[in-house]
RNA sequence: GGCGGGAUAGCUCAGCUGGCUAGAGCGACCGGUUCAUACCCGGUAGGUCGGGGGUUCGAGCCCCUCUCCCGCUACCA
């Protein structure tokens, strides 16, 4: 059987420092979708990385007396430890210092060049001298440079372009004509209302005002943009190559999602595409700019003095925790607030009360009234029923969800079911059950159903919180755990032992 | 300035193409329960759905207008 394929990638991280919980967030968000389409039985296949040229990390490698490369390496080998601390599932972790990437990124340079879709030009542009910038008018502070606010000066520099002009009307069909190209749809509208209904100009594609970058091989002293760099990463790393594509790029391009941030819509929806069709390529099925996990004060930044990072959280509160937060608080397409505060309370509702005290609590009266083994379920009322059909089309609510990539809905689903599992319990009262030799039946028919509506949840929540998933099937010690085993309910074995109830959350006070 | 989005219970947010006596979760308060991590279950919460006009039998949901907040406005990524 010929499984479906699913490639997936999140923006690959700038170098230039550490990233805090709002770069993290994407990572997170993109290994519970891959996570699901893979238990859903996708051929997955999940990429990430580091995008390392630019002017900016020359300078910030310079400041540390660090050569560029040093720097580099440093920096994505602390992303790429951030990313393994949040349990994430990446299956390619790329670099954009990779030679045969360079490689590969001066051959589509030079097609497009020898095509005619890159030409050699004049870059126009309003210069301050002594900060060795360009700005553009609507930068400008009161007609003056925004960084140091003296007076600036036009000047022209030698410089390739792209002719994005040239595939405008048939970036704006494409657009039209795949109205889920572009999400959420607000970001939709800004494209096309600032950037392709005005008309859209030819990019700079080269730069000589620094060194750290892949050399235009035709013409020395000129350095690939960074972003022409950058973007390529998504086919140059499946095998990707001018007039020489792999096998394996053909299987897996287009890419069926690409993860990024809200603020590089621009690049990956306009430039991106118009790259892809001077490559001849078709262009990927989505491009998702998901919103922002903000504080409480505003946008997280260094000056700002409000960073958090990931692994400090982890440390804290576990890694399932930190991912439950993410997942579950961002909406799709509105900023996210950030607070310990909030962290805390969710943990504290959801993951200690419902589920970790629902398992618990179940867990343990199997030990008291059952010795641990379970039991088979014989003696059903129309109170299970009413359970079982609620667990049972839990399967179809989340597919629905994510198919929008609604994640965090997706997530509330299952804490609705768990819910009901608790209610269950009041419902049925066990304890008292338990005290009539007679009901002893009845109480072994309702601690399955409640364990196997545990089960079938615990697989329903590996996409999200994948250790404690493990944690929960492995304290029931079930052989069912895949993606089948979820559309029946009755697949837990009677007759195996529960291990010993623990805590799978510990609650923090909140003060 | 232009374009886009938002303003709904103390807090975080749902409310698709108009029919709701305006919802959920958390918090608060009251009650129940004891298998469980002071947990779980039930009940209560009286919010002029940012202000003002209008269309309609009927408007958070449509139209106009005003106020406030946020995003984008191209070569730093």
């Amino acid at each position: 059987m010929n499984k479906e394929k699913y490639y997936i990638t999140t923006a690959i991280a700038y170098t230039s420092s550490k990233p805090h919980i709002g770069n993290t967030y994407e990572i997170v968000l993109a290994d519970a979708i891959a996570r699901y389409k893979r238990l859903k039985g996708c051929n997955v296949y999940f990429q990430t990385g580091t995008d390392e040229h630019g002017e900016k990390i020359e300078i910030k490698a310079k400041e540390v007396g660090l050569e560029p490369q040093e720097y580099v390496d440093n920096v994505a080998n602390e992303i790429k430890n951030i990313w393994d601390i949040m349990d994430t599932s990446y299956d390619k972790f790329v670099r954009t210092t990779d030679k045969n990437h360079e490689r590969v990124v001066q051959n589509i340079f030079k097609k497009m060049y020898d095509k005619g879709d890159i030409y050699k030009g004049e870059y126009k542009g309003l210069y301050c001298t002594p900060c060795e910038s360009f700005w553009t008018e609507s930068q400008l502070i009161d007609g003056k440079c925004p960084d140091c606010g003296r007076n600036v000066e036009e000047k022209c520099e030698e410089a390739y372009f792209f002719k994005l002009s040239k595939y405008q009307d048939k970036l704006m069909n494409y657009i039209e004509n795949h109205p889920d190209f572009i999400e959420p749809e607000s970001r939709k509208n800004e494209m096309i209302n600032n950037f392709i209904k005005p008309g859209l100009q030819d990019l700079c594609v080269s730069r000589t005002s620094f060194k750290w970058g892949i050399p235009v091989t035709f013409d020395e002293g000129h350095i690939v943009y960074v972003w022409l760099d950058a973007l390529t990463n998504y086919i140059t790393n499946i095998g990707f190559d001018i007039d020489n594509s792999s096998e394996e790029f053909t299987y897996k391009w287009p890419a069926d999602l690409h993860l990024i941030g809200k603020d590089i819509i621009r690049f990956h929806t306009i430039y991106w595409p118009c790259f892809l069709f001077s490559l001849d390529l078709p262009l990927p099925k989505q491009v998702f700019g998901h919103p922002w996990l903000i504080m409480s004060d505003g946008k997280m930044s260094k000056s700002a003095g409000n960073v958090v990072y990931a692994d400090d959280l982890v440390n804290k509160y576990g890694v399932d925790a930190v991912r439950y937060y993410f997942l579950h608080e961002i909406p799709f397409a509105q900023d996210g607030v950030f607070t310990e505060d909030l962290l805390i309370s969710r943990i504290n509702s959801d993951l200690v009360n419902i589920l970790g005290n629902l398992v618990n609590r179940t867990i343990s009266m199997n030990k008291k009234y059952f010795d641990c083994v379970i039991q088979k379920g014989t003696c059903q009322e129309e109170l299970d029923e009413t359970l079982i059909k609620e667990v049972l089309s839990l399967d179809s609510k989340i597919d629905r969800k994510m198919d929008e990539l609604k994640v965090g809905e997706a997530l509330e689903e299952i804490i609705e079911v768990l819910r009901k599992c608790n209610k269950y319990i009041d419902n049925t009262t066990p304890w008292v059950l338990a005290k009539d030799e007679n009901s002893k039946e009845r109480l072994g028919t309702v601690l399955y159903n409640l364990l196997e509506s545990i089960r079938i949840c615990a697989i329903h929540l590996s996409s999200f919180i994948p250790s404690t998933s493990k944690k929960i099937l492995d304290n029931l010690n079930t052989k069912a755990r895949d993606y089948e085993s979820v559309k029946t309910f009755g697949e837990l074995e009677s007759g195996i032992t529960t291990n010993e109830p623990e805590h799978l959350f510990a609650r923090t006070e909140n003060n």
